[in-house]
DNA sequence: CATTTTCCTACCTTGTCAATAGGTTGGAAA
DNA sequence: TTTCCAACCTATTGACAAGGTAGGAAAATG
């Protein structure tokens, strides 16, 4: 499995984000309501995207979730970076430089890097804007 | 991660066979010696290999395996389908017909489906041969 | 018959996924 | 200023798979 449930629920939420009025505060027991996502876990999936940047959070009543940039501008791959530790399809591309004893004479090292190329070019050229 | 180490290792063990004689038998010790892999743990891999049909066994002195095809004729992509329980990058496309309850209304579900078409051709479009 | 090699079944250890739980801090409205 | 709401923080848990071991039984050969 390449991505996890916290990579699609974060899309999930992010994209539900997006349909709302630029600028409106969401909070997150409506988010998880809305997606069926459990609130705790969904918190540990916000705080993610908090930390880098993609969303901004304001404690407090009428406080909650809003992005920080619009839905053109956010790739599904940005999101799945940071809530997957790996988007990888193979564990020999996952240390750079790589580390893999295998590597200088391994055959099939050539593959996986065009596969992942492959995956990732794909995954960031799709935007938020682009599912909603 | 997409393929564990036990495609891997499938990959690497046909490789290696592939580069034997045509019809020659080769002993997995042997095999797993030259591939750095732990005899026992090839075992349980080439098992699967056998009982798909990819594989031919034989006990006894001078035993050994060999390939049924010609390895311009076995797919990369085949032996992951056989060694690996899913090649899917996400969970919702593995039980078919689509179980996921969200499927009828998901945004994402077509670009998991794009995705996944997108890795197994690439997969499938390669052959041991082109590795070697 | 002894040796070699595949084949079969079971087990183990480690780590990640997915989710819960409980509490603390900050902010806004009443 | 009190009250409530909602984000934030720090464990902890249960389930499951990945990765690998172990021991022996069955077949083929010489
Ligand atoms: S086995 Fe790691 S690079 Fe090929
Ligand atoms: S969440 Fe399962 S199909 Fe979209």
């Amino acid at each position: 499995m390449l991505v996890s449930t916290r990579g699609r629920y974060a899309i999930r939420i992010v994209l539900e984000l997006s349909s709302r009025e630029k600028g409106e505060r969401v909070s997150l027991s409506e988010l998880s309501k809305k997606q069926e996502i459990s609130l705790k876990y969904a918190e540990t999936i916000v705080a993610l995207l908090v930390k880098a940047g993609l969303l901004d959070g304001q404690r407090g009543k009428r406080g909650g979730y809003r992005l920080t940039r619009d839905a053109n501008e956010i790739s599904v791959g940005e999101i799945l970076i940071i809530t997957e530790d790996s988007l990888s399809p193979v564990a020999c591309l996952d240390c750079k430089p790589n580390q893999c004893e295998r590597a200088s004479s391994c055959k099939t090292l050539p593959m996986w890097e065009k596969l992942d190329d492959l995956i990732k070019s794909y995954l960031f050229s799709i935007t938020i804007a682009d599912l909603n």
